[in-house]
RNA sequence: GGGCGCGUAGCUCAGCGGGAGAGCGCUCCCCUCACACGGGAGAGGUCGUUGGUUCGAUCCCAACCGCGCCCACCA
């Protein structure tokens, strides 16, 4: 090490990431480390390619996780030697990208009908231009080591293709159609969503009894808290085994208002329990009522037109209504006419628009659709078959419950910004194909489609795909494991297997991993809208990537988790000590010694040891993705047994200069573990690998990663020293508790003289010396010395008493139990005679 | 309504059949030459309630009480 780095590392007292990160940064992109070349066989090779975040988006704390966990398994894998690439790039997210750029154009006085569709784009893929980089950059500073210079987007030139080549092999199976039907719409849109982009909610309504009229007399009184939607009825249904209406069904009753005869008809879904037992059938207004409609073979048509207005649908005086008016409309007329029975409040759950945040309005509308039945059965097979594992358990159970039914997927969406349907139109003739069709007078379909269809080709054809040939398509794919959150894993990740077993008949991935969700600390969801959000950059400003990193590890769980500033805050610190206990080898050990472990003592021995069980142990643990428990037995070992204990035992003999062993030894643990914190810690770990003397690799980031060496295992050892550090923490209880101060060094006597580092931790000196001991602590007579409180000695000897008479008790109890004695497995019982006969000579050394 | 999961130290969470753990917070002592983002010592829990299985249950089973999420929605 040079001057200059000597005398940084000697002034650096705190490990201080800010400057820091951004260089070590800089340094990985320029060594090219995350752009592998596109050789080799997926199967020798390692990939994942990111949930494409929003181009729109700014990285929140599911984003800060998810790529946490996805740079830990990649950084491990490289370090493995395996030729590693985790695929980057945006999703072009219709919806929310144009609401943005439709915003900025508002705020400039224009807008996007003025512009027109032709500029519209423009202006949008302007902004992407402008603006669409921002997450990307957000993702170098948590530390994702990302393929940046193999970024995709969506929209992109070879996207498109896929999309197009997908969209038209499904329609010519027949999976895609156009048609009539009940679907979503979102009138804060103005498009149809997907069932899946729905959220219901809790709303308090007024119920309404209305009596239609019966032919032949009487009357059926139905509930509806739609009143308005009445002017599309086309039936009243009642279950089929309820006595009170049995009459009734195929009669017609008069639809009041309207005045046009409509069955009465039976069907099953009525629920006679609910209400008054009739059910007024609005196929185009309902999606229940739709199916009903159908099984019956009943009309279905919209009075709710697609701008919120009554349609020519409705008898000429609703005409041009919103509904809101409507309603109004149609109570007023009901209460004029008398048929209004009751009006209740009635609080039940409505489906919103996820988008737009608008109430969903149920209308027929003409619609591209497609079919799922077909394309979930494989996707379902390799899933039950483990092909792809779904991991935990809960995520596996979610995704085979969703998909036991999957309704038609509405993948049109009257937008402008996305991949427009490659669908043409002329006259009465439609043309679908990759291609515009030949010909004078076609007209393309307006609509765009449904981001999740481009999303949901994400694996492949961001590798090439539809070109199979390409080098990074036959090196990549498919990947081998897509981390997520729940939320999506119908609308996305199911999609994918779907559309990966169909077009390349591979399963994208092999592992799905789910992970938490971190909710705010109170417990709600984190959101921007609620004032609950916590941005993952502050806190990397504050503290540093690695802290972040470490603190969402150790938070992530098969369940939903809070978020936790104490665990960032761990994180910090162990960065922190990290950068000091590095401080305190490099700028002590002898750079003239081969780093490698040294067997001369039992304390490097020990050190050996136990470091070999924490890479066993993280290694396990993230192979499992269980990154919690990875993080924490990283910690765990780091600070108690490296710093606590190994550090203290040998920092006399780092300062001595002459011990060879003491640097060897330590030097080689620390390459060790840095290398094993690095996939987690990427930052602090680099840097401080770059003052490493003889370091391995030119670069932490392609170091290998530590493999558990069983020949170091010393259990012998690992006994040894754990005696000494049990004896040590007894000895520092009693001195602490006899009010002995700090720096007074106590005389003590033992039979079996404990290992050196007792005497030096404990501050005790041994002596063959003479006299009536005061206390005897695990062997060890304490001798008459200066400071101790005769009377607190007692106490704390008469509190050890009485714990010991407690256990002897609870032992003998046990043992006398001829059934525990008879029943339970040898060596417990054992173990339980062990445990008394020691507890009885305790109790008998402290005099009874 | 169906499915999944959770109730363990003041807080956030581990543990899941043989004597309760971590981080933070709290108390006491220490500015000891790596680190006060530090060191040493400690207090604090009838492991939601009630039954059951077992020699033994925080851990398994059942019921109940709270809480969360997902799916389907009875108008």
């Amino acid at each position: 090490m040079d001057a200059e780095r000597r005398k940084t590392l000697e002034a650096t007292t705190r490990w201080e990431p800010g400057a820091v990160e951004q260089r070590v940064f800089r340094g990985w992109l320029e060594g090219g480390y995350f752009h592998p070349p596109a050789e080799g066989t997926p199967a020798q090779n390692y990939s994942i390619s990111i949930p494409p975040p929003n181009v729109t988006g700014a990285l929140h704390m599911g984003h800060a996780l998810n790529g946490s966990i996805q740079d830990s398994l990649i950084r491990l894998n490289r370090m493995r030697g395996r030729n590693t690439l985790w695929v980057l790039g945006t999703d072009h997210a219709g919806i929310a990208t144009q609401a943005v750029v439709e915003k900025e154009l508002a705020s400039q006085g224009t807008s996007r009908e003025e512009l027109g569709r032709e500029k519209f784009t423009e202006r949008v893929w302007e902004w992407k231009e402008q603006y669409g980089s921002t997450i990307v950059e957000q993702y170098k500073r948590l530390g994702a080591s990302c393929d940046y210079d193999r970024e995709r987007f969506t929209l992109d030139e070879g996207y498109v293709k896929a999309v197009h080549k997908v969209f038209v092999a499904l329609y010519e199976k027949g999976y895609i159609y156009r048609g009539d039907y009940l679907v979503n719409w979102d009138p804060g849109l103005g498009s149809a969503i997907s069932d899946l982009e729905i959220e219901n909610r809790e709303v308090t309504d007024t119920l309404y009894e209305i009596a239609y009229p019966l032919e032949g007399g009487g009357e059926l009184v139905v509930a509806t808290v739609r009143p308005e939607t009445m002017l599309a009825d086309t039936a009243v249904a009642v279950n089929p085994d309820d006595d009170r209406y049995r009459d009734a069904v195929g009669k017609s009753a008069n639809l009041p208002l309207v005045e046009r005869p409509i069955p009465v008809i039976a069907d099953e879904h009525v629920d006679p329990e609910f209400g008054t037992g009739a059910l007024k059938i609005t196929p185009g207004h309902d999606p229940n009522d739709f199916e009903i409609g159908q099984r019956h073979d009943l009309e279905a048509f919209s009075v709710i037109g697609e701008d919120g207005r009554i349609t020519d649908a409705a008898p000429e005086r609703f005409r041009g209504m919103t509904a809101a008016e409507a309603q109004e409309a149609v109570i007023a007329e009901l209460r004029e006419r008398d048929l209004m029975r009751s009006e209740e409040p009635y609080t039940h759950s409505v489906p919103f628009s996820h988008r737009s945040g608008k109430r969903i309005e149920p209308l027929i509308s003409l619609q591209w659709f497609c079919r799922m039945d077909e394309l979930a059965k494989p996707a379902v097979e390799v899933v039950e078959d483990g092909r792809v594992r779904i991991i935990p358990d809960g995520a596996y159970r979610q995704y085979m419950h969703g998909m036991e039914t999957l309704p038609p997927w509405t993948i049109s969406r009257q937008l402008w910004w996305g991949h427009r349907l490659p669908v043409w139109y002329r006259g009465d003739e439609t043309y679908v194909g990759e291609e515009p069709p030949e010909g004078e007078g076609w007209e393309q379909d307006p609509d765009v489609l449904d981001t999740w269809f481009s999303s949901a080709l994400w694996p492949f054809a961001t590798l090439g795909w539809p070109d199979t040939s390409t080098a990074e398509f036959k090196a990549f794919f498919p990947t081998d494991v897509l981390v997520t959150a729940r939320d999506i894993i119908s609308l996305w990740v199911a999609r994918m297997i779907m559309t990966s077993l169909e077009f390349t008949e591979q399963v994208p991935f092999s592992d799905v991993y789910v992970h938490s969700v971190i909710q705010a600390p109170d417990g709600r969801r984190m959101s921007k809208s609620l004032g609950t959000g916590i941005d993952p950059l502050d806190e990397i400003t504050e503290h540093g990537a690695d802290a972040l990193r470490f603190g969402l590890l150790a938070m992530t769980s098969t369940q939903d988790v809070r978020f936790s500033q104490a665990r960032v805050q761990q994180g910090r610190d162990l960065a922190n000590k990290m950068w000091n206990a590095s401080r305190l080898i490099l700028l002590n050990a002898r750079d003239d010694v081969e780093p490698a472990p040294r067997s001369e003592r039992v304390e490097d021995r020990w050190i050996a040891s136990r470091l070999q069980r924490a890479i066993r142990s993280v290694t396990e643990s993230v192979e499992a993705y269980d990154f919690s428990h990875a993080v924490l037995d990283l910690y765990e070992f780091f600070w108690s047994e490296l710093c606590d204990w190994y550090l203290e035992i040998v920092k006399a003999r780092l300062y001595d200069g002459e011990d060879e062993d003491a640097s060897a030894t330590l030097l080689w643990a620390l390459e060790q573990v840095l290398a094993l914190a690095h996939p987690f810690m990427p930052f602090v770990s680099e840097e401080i690998y770059s003052y490493l003397p003889n370091a391995r690799a030119e670069a932490l980031v392609v170091h290998p990663f530590p493999e558990p060496d069983d020949s170091l295992i010393d259990e012998d050892a690992e006994n040894e020293i754990g005696d000494a550090i049990s004896l040590t923490r007894a000895l520092r209880r009693w001195r602490d508790l006899a009010g002995v101060p700090v720096k007074q060094v106590l005389g003590a006597r033992a039979a079996a003289r404990p290992h050196d580092l007792v005497s030096r931790l404990a501050k005790v000196e041994f002596s063959e010396d003479g006299g009536e001991p005061i206390a005897t602590v695990g062997g060890v007579e304490l001798l008459p010395t200066q400071g101790v409180d005769a009377k607190a000695v007692e106490a704390r000897i008469e509190e050890r008493r009485e714990k010991l008479r407690g256990e002897v008790k609870r032992g003998e109890g046990k043992l006398g139990n001829e059934r525990f004695v008879a029943k339970a497995p040898a060596d417990v019982v054992d173990a339980e005679r062990e445990k008394l006969a020691a507890y009885r000579s305790e109790l008998e050394e402290l005099g009874g």
